[in-house]
DNA sequence: ATGACGATGCAATGCTATTGCAATGTTAGT
DNA sequence: ACTAACATTGCAATAGCATTGCATCGTCAT
């Protein structure tokens, strides 16, 4: 239902677009992280560039957060809920794919605490495994 | 002494150059981890090109490690002497510095063991952990 | 000496991210 | 409804880093 779109957008603080309500339906149906590109070839015909700074928008509202997977390209994924735009609280593990090289949040399994060296000070952490996924695995 | 560079290089099968020598030897005095443009600025005038294939048979030949610490450029440190082409064993944390934007190897900082959803297989683990270092620490 | 092979230098290209700016759309006050 | 202020969009241009092609050069074994 579009409304249900319409008001993720008005409870992250955006303003709502056509443009942001299409990207936001097609993040909606996505079950992995995607890249620009993705999003683009995804979309019907579209600007790149607009698309580009609506994943920057909705970052910076809290409403996406995004993935360097070491591919090269930013993927981007739906934030949980009670994440803002100056706290992501997507702190769970990435994992990539090396077979189907999808991206997926694992929300369930999260960043385990990890005692630094003496004086340094975390502030931001960020785990990628690589491997097979669970669709990938044999057997 | 020169004569512990070049066995460093035979060592892991890498032909003696005049360029290969000034990197490594470059290498082991970072104290952090170096992108393709320190290296080239920190040596003297060299090709670009060619310093950037030769941080690439390093890095194939299992004597450094490359970083993705989410700055857009990769870094390179030296490995622990027991890495191979195949198997790097640099399953260390990676520190970048908000304050002086270095990355650090953590070479005592092992990620720990993490438990994946059902029929995930990992097979490498990347964790880049953003903060202040402790250079770079108050008080 | 010469032929094979690896390393180097330079040019060119690909790809992603990012910005400038003008045109367009939206909103709010009058 | 009119208009000014503001946000969004589309297109062009630029910046950076990574990567490849190719001709040249150096080294080593025969
Ligand atoms: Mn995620
Ligand atoms: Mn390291
Ligand atoms: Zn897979
Ligand atoms: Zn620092």
């Amino acid at each position: 239902m579009t409304k249900d779109i319409e008001h993720r957008l008005k409870n992250k603080d955006i303003n709502l677009t056509a443009m942001r309500l299409l990207v936001l339906d097609f993040l909606t149906k996505q079950v992995a992280a995607i890249s620009l590109n993705d999003l683009e070839k995804g979309m019907g015909p579209s600007d790149r560039i607009t698309l580009y700074r609506t994943l920057k928008t909705f970052e910076e509202k809290g409403l996406v957060h995004s993935i360097e997977d070491g591919t090269g390209a930013t993927k981007y994924a739906l934030c949980e809920d009670n994440c803002d735009g100056d706290h992501h609280h997507d702190l769970h593990v990435h994992f990539y794919c090396n077979t189907c090289k999808e991206t997926f949040c694992l929300p369930n399994t999260k960043i385990p605490e990890i005692s630094l060296p003496k004086r340094f000070q975390s502030e931001e952490m960020n785990l990628i495994i690589k491997g097979i996924c669970d669709q990938c695995h044999p057997d």
